[in-house]
DNA sequence: GCAATGTGCTTCGGATTCGAAGCAACTGGA
DNA sequence: TCCAGTTGCTTCGAATCCGAAGCACATTGC
């Protein structure tokens, strides 16, 4: 029932600038840590988290550029920088040639687990202090299933790469 | 209580990755439809608005920044793009030689207009096309607290430009 | 096997961002 | 008034991001 009048009320209004302005809020600080503790961007330390996450350590490069929300051409310039400084591996796949897959190095857990409590205790400050334990059930059910919806509902152009022919001139 | 374990809790991290992904699944749609309609970025739709807000339709560059997370160098390139589109106007102030006012002109309201009904539909069909009433207004109590909690909390570097004499060397 | 199409990734050019440094105007105290 | 410190904004250089275009491998239909 998405009525889609042409304004929002005061609580959509709050809800979607309060939205924008914690996750920028957020981000930044996050940033500025990350930047700190071990010279990451953010994007790099979500790819490096990322991979420790996987059992095996390593993904192929647009399962991680799904993951995260980043464009593939910004997956591969981070991917590079993170390869240059030694912290992942770049192979191509023997399935596919084509095909990349990244994997994180002894070093990049290192330098993972050494901006991991710093990031935890920003979080914690700036997020989750204000916050009941109910708060952030809440939060994260909401979000989860707005999230959830955005990831299903075509995201960037509606139609990905289809050029159906073209029709001639 | 921040008793800042040195790892997350499922929930937490939940509720950290939701946040971080609808907000940024959020932001690239809205970009994209900023971007058709108007020609229009985020940084400089939400100026704009800002400015489309006040009574006046302008505001000092250092409040806009303020309002926006933005740092002033970039308000700086962005008030200036928007000048060059004639979009706003920057006249230095009366009372302070250095203070810029910035103010929305004719043809920045038009641009806003124009862009605004899609704007709404997308927030709709993206954002809240999932969310009950309840769901919006806890949303927006939530992270009202949260982003209330990191604006007082020191949230670039700890301290601004102190540089209390620097205590000679 | 070969051509046409699809898929994975990179390169390219341009836009946008930030922090540090710099300039100019304001403020308070001697 | 004059000086030191503060504040408002801009310039500068570097980093990062994106979309479009391009390249190479894969797959399908014939």
């Amino acid at each position: 029932m998405t009525s889609s009048p042409s304004s929002l009320d005061a609580t959509q209004l709050g809800a979607y600038f309060a939205l924008i302005e914690a996750s920028s809020l957020l981000k930044h600080a996050v940033e500025q840590q990350l930047r700190e503790a071990g010279d990451l961007s953010y994007v790099q330390f979500q790819l490096l988290a990322t991979l420790g996450d996987s059992p095996t350590g390593s993904r192929r490069m647009t399962d991680l550029a799904d993951g995260v929300v980043y464009s593939r051409s910004g997956l591969t310039y981070q991917a590079q920088t993170l390869e240059k400084r030694g912290l992942v591996t770049r192979t191509p796949s023997s399935d596919d040639e084509r095909s990349i897959t990244v994997t994180i190095t002894e070093e990049g857990r290192a330098v993972l687990a050494g901006v991991f409590p710093g990031h935890v205790t920003i979080l914690g400050d700036l997020l989750f202090a204000p916050l009941s334990r109910s708060d952030i059930e809440t939060l994260a059910d909401i979000l989860g299933r707005a999230r959830d919806h955005m990831r299903q509902t075509p995201p960037r152009s509606a139609e990905p790469r289809r050029r159906r022919k073209a029709a001639g001139s």
